[in-house]
DNA sequence: TAATTCGCTAGACCGA
DNA sequence: TCGGTCTAGCGAA
């Protein structure tokens, strides 16, 4: 009698009187409700030892609340693996109001409590250990019928859904499928853009299964010329029903680019306008708070903002790009160029109906939900991964922080185990916490100069590993054991035990081994000639949450933070890697540089046999699960000199055998230099590198600066790039960017904190400040640009670095090999 | 409601 | 006008 499906969300509603989970799946192409009526919303409270008893009598007798049905209905003594002599009580509750009623008054009488402050629907996949993104199998009681929902403020009354009673439910594997749906609006443009200001014009769409396959695409518009691709409608009230419908089509996806701040509050505010619903399910819209951002959450469906999933990728080192429009992740990510047309041509195109115009915006509109769909399918297998390890739902793991995600996985386990979690720390807590910070990591300072035949070594996932193989764990921090002790103790003075496993250690155990057999399954497939995405994803979802757990730990407001685990990590890798560069020397290699993890040996007149040797002895003396490997040889590599003397750290060039270049830490890789500087500094860094010569990039400089100097060179070579953090009247040094974006407001400009931002050094007055000469690109004509400037701060500072190393100086650059005055060109 | 620390550099700011 | 200090941003791991 078990049935199965794929589950989608999790959410409650209160249903006389009492509080019911709803869970929305799907199988075999259709969507329904479940309905669990058999938990309830629950705290833990701690009590002294022998004093459970009569607390809980207490408890029982307690009204929170005016209704007679404002009480506890349960409260159980139940044992937990952490809290030592205390005795916890479960306490349950009918409603989750009554629950907040309770908590409060619980803290009143100055009663100890944890996990009050779990949201009922994240607490029921948690502790059952759903999937979201797998599948379950459960149990249906009695027929299927049609109910109303009762989903908080969206909730519309009078809609009925099919809805299945359970009365069991339990996880099980099931291949992932489901119909998605993208969309996207284009509206008229206005000078003053309000949500919602002006009309909708054109709406595109793309349906299809969500990971990929055929797809159906429609565009549509009304009060424009009909052409190929376009669907003409009465209005824009007809388009808005049209949308409404293609949402409604039994999706468990919808996809938008920015749907979170845009899309669904501009159909939203249409709706309004032109008196009509737009509803979702049956349900408005409704917007969350996620963080400092808004999040569109709909009701069973999840709504997946491929903006949020490019920002999250951006986070974890996935995917690295200067900017997050819809243009350049089409191209970054997949290649694919992608024109913009901007608000006034949008409108334009609209209004006038001219063919071209028009054909090039119906491709526009469609080519951004097929972006939107394409970003979907290509990620949300890593995040189905995220919502199996962390059992949360696709919309929260799409925009979760990853301290989010490990500490979801943490109460998850720990409530497997029977520990109790502990409490989030309060707002003061969180400042000593800050206050007091945990010392990093070991930085080894190079030796400047050209060096030959390189190979560089690193520890596979240092911190995790150091974490399992020392038992490093909040539980396990300061035993008792006198053996313990003894043998595990970390160059902190803080020791683990070595008897039983910590709970951080063992969910990383676990997810470490997974990683790598999957990794070597991914591996041999593709061998056979098989990319398996799924598999790739799956190992980079445990990769995200791996390397986060660290983090984690020494994160103020984390729950299981950790100042001496986090604190005993760091302590025992710099010691691990000091003892591989002592190892090394001893070996008879010069140890070049080091990084955290890292091992740059210089190979002398050793060989490669003598490196894999190396390796081979320093692996038998770690422990299991630590492990040093190679990462590459390389035949040249260059470090730097400061300005203020001494060798740079974390700045350095690698060229190997094929004359592949990997430049790390420049300025060549940062994006608030500019590109004449950058790719200047590339062509030194890679000449230097690949043929040991040192004549050719300072006629190549000397050329660069003749350019410059002519003003030949194009605007889009000059522009800096640095992101707005904050209100530019919060500043107290006033920098270039936020110079010019004060001068781009008086003239009307809107600009968000956040926005990236794009800036020239224009020629402006000579005497003034490079603040005074920024301007917005947008600003700033061809030719309008300080050659001065971008000589004396930002081509020359980008090279002398480098040919220093060869015995040039700033002078052999800017003219032929004598002094000249400063401003000889001028 | 935000994972961590280490490190480099530019350019404003400020006092002599 | 000079030089030291501070603010700000971004990258490495």
């Amino acid at each position: 009698m078990t049935q199965k499906a794929i589950l989608l969300d999790a959410a409650y509603s209160d249903e006389n009187e009492v509080s019911v989970i709803t869970l929305y799946v799907t199988s075999k192409g259709k969507n329904f409700w479940l309905k669990d009526k058999n938990f309830h919303p629950y705290l833990y409270v701690i009590a002294g030892k022998n004093e459970s008893e009569k607390l809980a009598e207490q408890i029982m007798k307690m009204s929170f609340g005016e209704g007679k049905e404002e009480k506890a209905i349960k409260v159980q003594k139940i044992p937990a693996a952490n809290e030592g002599e205390k005795e916890v009580l479960k306490v349950s509750f009918k409603r989750v109001s009554t629950l907040v009623n309770a908590r409060k008054i619980f803290s009143e009488l100055g009663v100890e409590k944890r996990e009050y402050d779990i949201p009922y629907a994240k607490r029921y996949l948690l502790d059952k250990r759903l999937e979201p993104g797998n599948g379950v199998e459960y149990v249906p009681e009695g027929e299927e019928e049609l109910l109303g929902l009762n989903d908080g403020e969206g909730a519309v009354s009078g809609i009925k859904y099919s809805s299945i009673k359970i009365s069991s439910i339990k996880p099980m594997e099931m291949p992932f499928e489901g119909k998605a749906t993208a969309f996207d609006f284009e509206t008229k443009f206005s000078q003053k853009f309000t949500i919602g200001g002006e009309p909708i014009l054109m709406t595109s769409i793309v349906s299809g299964d969500v990971l990929g396959g055929k797809q159906k695409n429609r565009v549509f518009s009304y009060e424009t010329k009909k052409i190929k691709g376009l669907e003409i409608l009465k209005d824009e009230k007809e388009l808005l029903r049209e949308t409404q419908d293609e949402l409604n089509a039994q999706n468990s996806f919808i996809i938008t680019y920015n749907g979170d701040n845009f899309d669904f509050a501009y159909a939203k505010e249409r709706a309004k306008k032109l008196k009509q619903e737009f509803l979702v399910n049956g349900a408005q819209p409704k917007s969350i708070r996620k963080g400092l951002d808004n999040a569109i959450k709909l009701s069973g469906i999840q709504h997946i903002d491929a903006y949020q999933i490019m920002k999250l990728m951006q986070r974890t080192g996935a995917v690295n790009t200067v900017k997050l429009d819809i243009e350049t992740v089409s191209e970054k990510v997949f290649g694919e160029e992608k024109e913009k047309v901007y608000p006034k041509e949008i409108t334009e195109a609209w209004e006038s109906g001219d063919e071209k115009k028009l054909t090039r915006l119906v491709d526009y509109n469609l080519k951004d939900s097929i972006t939107a769909f394409k970003i979907a399918s290509e990620f949300l297998p890593m995040f189905i991964e995220i919502s199996k390890l962390t059992s949360q739902t696709l919309f929260e793991t799409t925009r979760n922080s990853t301290s989010q995600m490990v500490e979801d996985l943490l109460l998850k386990e720990a409530h497997f185990r029977g520990i109790i979690a502990p409490n989030k720390p309060k707002e003061n807590e969180v400042t000593q916490r800050t206050m007091n910070p945990i010392k990093g990591a070991f930085v080894k300072e190079p030796i400047a100069g050209l060096h030959e035949n390189i190979a560089v070594l690193d520890f596979a996932s240092l911190y995790p590993s150091i974490i399992i193989s020392h038992n490093i764990s909040p539980d396990t921090l300061n035993c008792k054991h006198k053996e313990c002790k003894e043998k595990n103790t970390t160059p902190d003075g803080t020791w683990f035990c070595t008897k039983e496993k910590g709970l951080v250690p063992e969910i990383l155990e676990k997810m470490l081994k997974q990683r790598l057999k999957l990794k070597a399954e991914y591996k041999k497939k593709k061998k056979e000639g098989h990319d398996d995405k799924v598999l790739f994803a799956k190992q980079w979802a445990l990769k995200i949450v791996l390397n986060s757990v660290y983090g984690y730990l020494g994160y103020p407001r984390a729950r299981w933070y950790s100042r001496e685990c986090a604190s005993a990590t760091t302590a025992l890798a710099r010691q691990y890697i000091q003892e591989t560069i002592s190892k090394a020397e001893k070996s008879g290699f010069e140890v070049v540089y080091g990084d955290t993890d890292s091992n740059f040996l210089k190979m002398l007149d050793k060989s490669r046999a003598d490196v894999e040797k190396f390796l081979e002895k320093v692996n038998a003396e770690l422990p299991e699960t630590m492990e040093l490997e190679l990462d590459g040889f390389y035949k040249r590599g260059i470090f730097v000199t400061k300005k203020e003397g001494g060798a740079a750290k974390k700045k350095y060039a690698l060229m190997d055998e094929k004359g592949n270049l990997k430049i790390v830490g420049f300025e060549y890789v940062r994006r608030d230099w500019c590109n004449i500087a950058k790719e200047t500094q590339k062509r030194v860094i890679e000449m230097v590198l690949s043929e040991g010569k040192t004549k050719e990039p300072v006629e190549y400089v000397r050329k660069v600066i003749k350019d410059l100097k002519e003003g030949k060179v194009p605007k889009s070579e000059l522009v800096v790039m640095t992101l707005l953090q904050r209100k530019p009247k919060d500043y107290t040094a006033i920098g270039p960017h936020v110079a010019a974006v004060m001068k781009a407001q008086e003239r009307g400009k809107k600009i968000d904190v956040g926005s990236m931002l794009s800036f020239i050094i224009t020629k402006g007055n000579t005497k003034s400040s490079i603040s005074d000469k920024a301007e917005l690109e947008e600003y700033v004509n061809e030719g309008d640009y300080d050659a001065d400037y971008y000589i004396e701060n930002q081509v020359l500072p980008a090279v002398i670095k480098i040919l220093q190393e060869f015995g040039y100086s700033r002078e052999d650059l800017i003219s032929g090999g004598k002094q000249t005055g400063l401003n000889s060109w001028n």
